[in-house]
DNA sequence: CCCGAAGATGTTATAGAGTAACATCAAATG
DNA sequence: CATTTGATGTTACTCTATAACATCTTCGGG
C-alpha cells in the first residue's frame, strides 16, 4: 500500500491555489487544469483536493464553496479565516486559542466537538480603508 | 412600500424548520410545500428564506448547505452551531463571549468583522455515550 | 379615476458544486 | 503468472442556487 502520496496532479493544484490570491473553487482548478489535462473530469479534482486536505495542504473556504492553500506552517490544524467580501482575499488567521475557546463552548453543553468551522466575513485593512471614509447610508 | 412582512408561505416554511429535528434543505421545504403550492418553483423558497433570515428566525448551515429554525430567544444575533455527524441534530449554542473572541481576534489583525460564521462538527451526548463505550479500531 | 413607478411574485431556464457507479489500470504479493 | 487491492478514468447524474424576464399588486400624483 502506502499510495497515499501526492503525484504531480495534486503538486499542480495545490500551486494554483499557492499562486491565486482568492479562493478557487473545484471548478476553477479544473479549468486551470485542462490546459495540461483536456479530458480530466471534477472527481479527480475532488479526489486530490480530499487527499491535500488530509494532508494540511489545503483548506476548504465553506462559506464560499472554494478552496485555499494552506501556509507552510501549522501544516494540519484548521485555521480562523477572514474573508473580505470587497476583494475576496481570505486571510488565515493563527489563533488556536480562539479555536480552543469555541470547542471548550460547545463542550460546557454537553457536546464532543471534532471539527470546528470559523469563517468571518467583512472587509479586509485595505478595502475597509478605501470604502469606510464616505459612510454611506447613515440613517 | 413596506411589505417585508411575512406571508403565510413564510410562516409555513418557518413552522416547517420548527416542527424538523435536523436542518432541512431548500429542496427539502420545496417538496414540503408543493403539497399545499404544487406550482412553487425553488426562487420562492429561496426569496422566503432570505425574508425570514433577515428577520433573524431562520439560520443557514453552511457546511450542511441547509436551514434551521432559531429559537424565539436572541432573534437576530448568530449562533456557534454545534452539529451531530451522527443524528443530524444542530444545537444552538448562545455563547456571546465566543462570537466576541472570534471577531476580537481577526480585528487584531486588522480585519473588520461583519458575519461570523462558527460551525462545530462532532457528536451529541447521546450519540457519543452510545458509540463511544464500544471503542472500535484500537490500532 | 387613470397612470406610471416600484416592489413583490411567478416562471423558465441555467449555472455551479459535488458524488455515485462502474470500467480500467497499476502495483504488490505469493 | 494469477490474484487481489487500491488508484485513476469515465459517464452520468443529483443537489444547490441564481439569472433573467414576465406578470401582478400597491400606491401616490395628476
Ligand atoms: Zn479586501
Ligand atoms: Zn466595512
Ligand atoms: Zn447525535
Ligand atoms: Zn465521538
Amino acid at each position: 500500500m502506502a499510495a497515499n502520496l501526492l503525484n504531480a496532479r495534486d503538486m499542480a493544484l495545490h500551486a494554483c491555489l499557492c499562486a491565486a490570491s482568492r479562493p478557487l473553487s473545484a471548478y476553477d482548478l479544473l479549468d486551470a487544469r485542462r490546459a495540461a489535462e483536456p479530458r480530466i473530469a471534477p472527481t479527480a479534482i475532488y479526489r486530490s483536493l480530499t487527499k491535500l486536505e488530509k494532508a494540511g495542504l489545503v483548506q476548504r473556504v465553506a462559506t464560499l464553496n472554494a478552496w485555499i492553500a494552506r501556509p507552510p506552517k501549522l501544516p494540519a490544524e484548521p485555521s480562523v479565516l477572514a474573508i473580505c467580501d470587497s476583494c475576496g482575499a481570505v486571510e488565515q488567521v493563527a489563533e488556536a486559542g480562539v479555536i480552543q475557546a469555541v470547542t471548550d463552548a460547545v463542550t460546557r453543553s454537553g457536546f464532543h466537538p471534532n471539527r470546528p468551522v470559523i469563517e468571518v466575513h467583512g472587509h479586509c485593512t485595505r478595502c475597509e480603508s478605501e470604502t469606510d471614509p464616505i459612510r454611506s447610508a447613515p440613517r
